[in-house]
RNA sequence: GCAGGGGUACCGAAGUGGCCAAACGGACCAGACUCAAGAUCUGGUGGCUUAGUGCCUUCGGCGGUUCGAAUCCGCCCCCCUGCACCA
């Protein structure tokens, strides 16, 4: 068959037809779904039940890949002009296009492009109503945008403030991971900026991830060998390292340096510590980095393994006391301060690390790392503040750590200090640097009106699948401030500082509103686009007539944009990719409620798993990618549709096998092309049950059942299970009819055939609208509707179950008697009483249990008189009376009656069916056998 | 580290208290068809047994609850995703 011809002429009558282009139908109830994989289907399964769908497509282009990609082909890289030459086969003449400006390369990308993104959804047959089509770089869509900060901005969630990033100052740039050679995914530490008072007012400065331990500092440590250099920071001057004033240079503008002092000068001295106010001496110890912190370091024995054991090195060490001029005696009697108790480690957790690791002195390095990690994580997630720590005492340490830090902080003792994690390097080969960024402006997710509001909307909202939604919530709990503003990009400029731009995640929130106009606004002047004109289409605010007045805009225009998003919102589903939970996602949520009333906002979420190619992770920088539109041309996009549902549920990873694809189309073409030659020999008239054969009412049976499974998992977004239902299992019961049928039913051919057109319809479109038209319909498959009420026969499904059972009992008793061909073959139905037996069980006995069911058996007479037998019946019964749950009684003997044509065709011999109490030919006494729903056999 | 999701036979993947030695698909093996290959069909794929059976071992590990656990509870190990300026 020619699946190929069958697309291209289907997309057109679609087209001509415009079966996708809905318009506002107050008779239907509307359902607005976002497009992308595989909503499509989820989409055209809600026209089959009879809803006004709409489905379009954008384009977002904000941000920096375009740019990036611009450049990359401006100056001729390799890796990417290969990339859009073969990958995206793309003539090289054209390269023109995309390297003039970004516009260009989206303009052409998107609509000239043999192989781009439009045309392979087109291709697809996905069902877009393409005269929304939008990018995030249109005028008026940007005026949009302006419009949603403004709205955000008037209820006080648009916030200035600072805000600490990874930076290359060699670039003048903040920087991804993207960005990065080396140093990938390490993060922001915030270090406590303590500082320690020198009697001649000059402040040492040490840094410290864990503030809350003030409590226990006994001494400062310092490097004497090294050259310190002196800071002016405002109207204080503090000693730290050369190193640590170039890096807080990017987060303090406006320091400077005024001098140098030498480690060993200030050796002996004596400071005021912070947060204890109580005077301590300034030590020497060697492991002072200057390249970390500020080369300085407080020193808490209690809790810091290598404060601990410098501090015993030092007491131990006569001599190097002496040459640094200190009291011997003093520095002796320095003893470590308990200040939080953990379980494990009692009240001084780095003593008895250090005890149990056996840590003799500072050189061994490693140990006294994998001895700090521990004494860290303890006390950070069990430890309790102790007695010596004030009003902190009894409070555990990941709470006070906090709240220490603050009070330090409000006290002026102490500043904050952004470190990286590690060594990170920019691709242009320079160290990476955390900058403080000063007028970075936010988006206040952190907001707790918001927040209650936003946690409102979620609670109404539906979570596919629902595993996600406690997701959902903790997002919600611990989302922050979003920075929401970017120095370089495609996108909308910030109203407030226009050399901003806003950044991708910013303006991707509500665009789905603005979709419902799209197609309306394209022609209306962006610069006539203000507030108020937004006020009236979104919120109905304000008077039509007079806007359209001052703005000049067609009233009639204005109107029907405010109908139109009136009729299509609240969005049906919210759709993408997982990873996007924690951000896109859940703004999305937040916004719709910052600016919508609570009736047009969004009805639920999809969350999509990744794809993945050949067990690899997609990537078009590392050229693992396969272009929608080289599978559609090499498999036909049904097919593609087909097994891009068939593998995981829509949640799931789902990996994109070639070959296995390619092994499963053969199969699926052989059942499409029978389904084609059903087709030819239907007829449109009633089904007339009553006349039906046992075979045909089965058939029948499992037709509906298996729709009703499909309806079911569709509504539950259960694709996967949808389509498996409708496809191959309707398929091994189509092969089982074929083998089994008397006869030919013209109308129950046309009922299948049309009832698998209506299921298939949303996942292999063009095929389900062949046959469709196949079977004499005028309209589109699209225009019809799913049955609702479809009954099922449980009696035909029993008897057709008994004779597959059967048939495969008959074969292997074959190969266990080793008879290849039987000459005769008996089957003998059980007698009455045992049935009766099954229902005295099937009511009394609930779980397996033998001893109560003889008990059951012998209760009744006429069982009992049977003796041995009855208690061996039972005995089986009982055990398997789980499986024989809600089982009922049918006619064996007929049904078995009914099969003997088919099961002698079968198997080649005689077959005869007896009654078990009434046979006369049981040469092996074979007949007792016989059970309810398995009749005993005999063959010779 | 924090949060969320997972770990099932050779592989992918169903299965949430007894119909489970575990659906379905792939791979593999045997048989049928064929001059042959491919395609297709039939059967098989934990072990031992057997006229359609029965028993033993198995669902990341270890314990527990239960007459009964892949499924419920506790602890542990491993994998994936996200953790914010990357869309």
């Amino acid at each position: 068959m020619d699946f190929k011809s069958m697309e291209e002429k289907w997309q057109k009558y679609w087209a001509e037809q415009k079966v996708f282009e809905p318009e506002i139908d107050k008779n239907k109830q509307a359902f607005y779904i976002q497009a992308a994989y595989p909503y499509p289907i989820i989409a055209k399964y809600n026209m089959l039940k009879g809803k006004n769908v709409l489905m379009p497509m954008g384009w977002h282009v904000s941000g920096t890949p375009v740019i990036a990609a611009v450049e990359a082909l401006q100056r001729g890289d390799e890796k990417t002009v290969k990339m859009f030459t073969e990958r995206f086969h793309i003539p090289k003449e054209d390269l023109k296009y995309l390297t003039a400006s970004p516009e260009s390369f989206v303009e052409y990308m998107i609509n000239k492009a043999k192989y781009g993104y439009k045309a392979g959804f087109k291709k697809l047959g996905l069902g877009i109503d393409w005269r929304r089509e939008l990018k995030t770089i249109d005028e008026q869509y940007q005026r949009f945008i302006e419009w949603q900060y403004k709205k955000l901005y008037a209820k006080g969630y648009i916030r200035k403030g600072h805000y600490p990033v990874r930076y290359c100052p060699n670039c003048r740039n903040p920087v991804g991971d993207h960005d990065l050679s080396e140093g990938e995914g390490l993060g922001i530490q915030e270090f406590t900026l303590l500082k320690f008072r020198l009697q001649s007012g000059e402040y040492l400065v040490a840094a410290t991830l864990r503030p809350e331990t003030v409590f226990g500092q006994t001494n400062i440590w310092i490097r004497p060998d090294l050259e310190y250099v002196i800071i002016k920071v405002g109207k204080e001057e503090w000693v730290a390292s050369k190193e640590f004033f170039e890096k807080f240079q990017h987060q303090k503008p406006g320091i400077e340096k005024i001098g140098t002092v030498k480690g060993s000068e200030l050796i002996g001295k004596e400071v005021l510590a912070p947060g204890i106010e109580r005077k301590i001496p300034v030590l020497p110890a060697s492991f002072c980095d200057p390249k970390t912190g500020t080369g300085i370091v407080t020193s808490v024995p209690s809790d810091a393994p290598i404060d601990y054991i410098a501090l015993r090195d030092l007491q131990n060490d006569e001599e190097l006391m002496k040459k640094y001029h200190l009291d011997v005696e003093k520095i002796k009697a320095i003893e470590p301060i308990p200040i939080i108790k953990t379980p494990e480690l009692g009240e001084l957790a780095a003593i008895k690390v250090c005890e149990e690791l056996k840590i003799k002195n500072q050189r061994e390095e490693e140990k006294l790392e994998e001895a700090k990690k521990l004494v860290y994580k303890l006390g950070f997630h069990k430890g309790i503040m102790n007695e010596n720590c004030g009003k902190y005492a009894n409070m555990p340490v990941n709470k006070a750590k906090e709240l220490v830090k603050k009070e330090l902080i409000e006290k002026r003792e102490a500043t904050k200090f952004y470190e990286l994690e590690g060594r990170v390097v920019c691709r242009c080969g320079t160290e990476v640097i955390v900058r403080v960024l000063e007028n970075q402006w936010f988006v206040a997710y952190s907001d707790p009106k918001w927040k209650e509001e936003a946690k409102k909307t979620l609670g109404g909202m539906r979570i596919v699948p629902g595993l996600f939604r406690t997701q959902y919530e903790n997002v919600f709990e611990w989302l922050e401030d979003k920075p929401c503003t970017r120095s370089k990009g495609l996108g909308t400029k910030f109203p407030w500082q226009k050399e901003l731009v806003l950044e991708p995640l910013a303006d991707s929130t509500i665009y789905m509103a603005y979709f419902t106009i799209a197609h309306l606004i394209k022609n209306v002047p962006a610069e006539k686009l203000e507030e108020e004109v937004f006020d009236y289409i979104f919120l109905n605010k304000g008077n039509v007539s007079k806007l359209a007045k001052k703005y000049g805009i067609d009233e009639k225009l204005l109107k029907e944009m405010r109908e139109s998003f009136d009729y299509w919102y609240p969005l049906a589903y919210n759709a993408s990719a997982i990873e996007l939970i924690p951000n896109h996602m859940s703004f999305s949520i937040f916004q719709h409620t910052a600016i919508f009333p609570p009736e047009k906002r969004q009805l639920g979420t999809l969350n999509l798993g990744m794809v993945v190619l050949e067990g690899r992770k997609m990537s078009s920088s590392k050229g693992n990618v396969v272009l929608i539109n080289d599978l559609c041309e090499l498999l036909g996009s049904d097919f593609v549709r087909f097994f891009l549902m068939n593998f995981v549920e829509p949640w799931e990873e789902m990996n994109w096998q070639q070959r296995e694809v390619e092994k499963g189309i053969s199969r699926l073409k052989r059942f499409i092309e029978e389904i084609f030659s059903i087709a030819k020999n239907v007829s449109s008239g009633k089904l007339k049950l009553e006349k039906m054969d046992c075979v045909e009412k089965w058939f029948w049976s499992r037709i509906n059942s298996k729709i009703k499974e499909y309806t079911q998992a569709m509504e539950n977004i259960e694709l996967r299970r949808a389509l498996q239902a409708i496809s191959f299992q309707l398929m091994k019961d189509l092969a089982w009819y074929n083998k089994r049928k008397m006869k030919t039913s013209k109308e129950l051919n046309y009922y299948f055939v049309k009832n698998f057109a209506l299921c298939i319809a949303p996942f292999m479109p063009h095929i389900a609208e062949e046959l469709w038209h196949k079977i004499g319909n005028k309209e589109s498959v699209f225009k019809a509707k799913l049955p609702e009420k479809l009954e099922t026969d449980a009696k035909a499904e029993q008897g057709e179950e008994l004779i597959m059972n059967i048939v495969a009992d008959i074969n292997q008793v074959k190969k266990l008697a080793k008879l290849e061909k039987p000459n005769k073959i008996v089957l003998y139905t059980a007698s009455a009483w045992k049935y009766r037996l099954l229902e005295l069980l099937q009511q009394k006995l609930s779980e397996p249990n033998v001893g109560e069911a003889i008990k059951i058996a012998m209760s009744d007479g006429k069982i009992k008189s049977k003796g041995n037998l009855a208690a061996n019946v039972a005995k089986q019964l009982a055990s398997k009376i789980i499986e024989l749950k809600g089982k009922k009684e049918i006619d064996e003997f007929e049904v078995l009656k009914e099969a003997k044509p088919f099961l002698e065709k079968t198997f080649g011999c005689e077959v005869l069916i007896e009654k078990e109490e009434k046979t006369e030919y049981d040469p092996k006494g074979k007949a007792k056998n016989a059970l309810p729903f398995k009749p005993a056999i005999y063959m010779e």
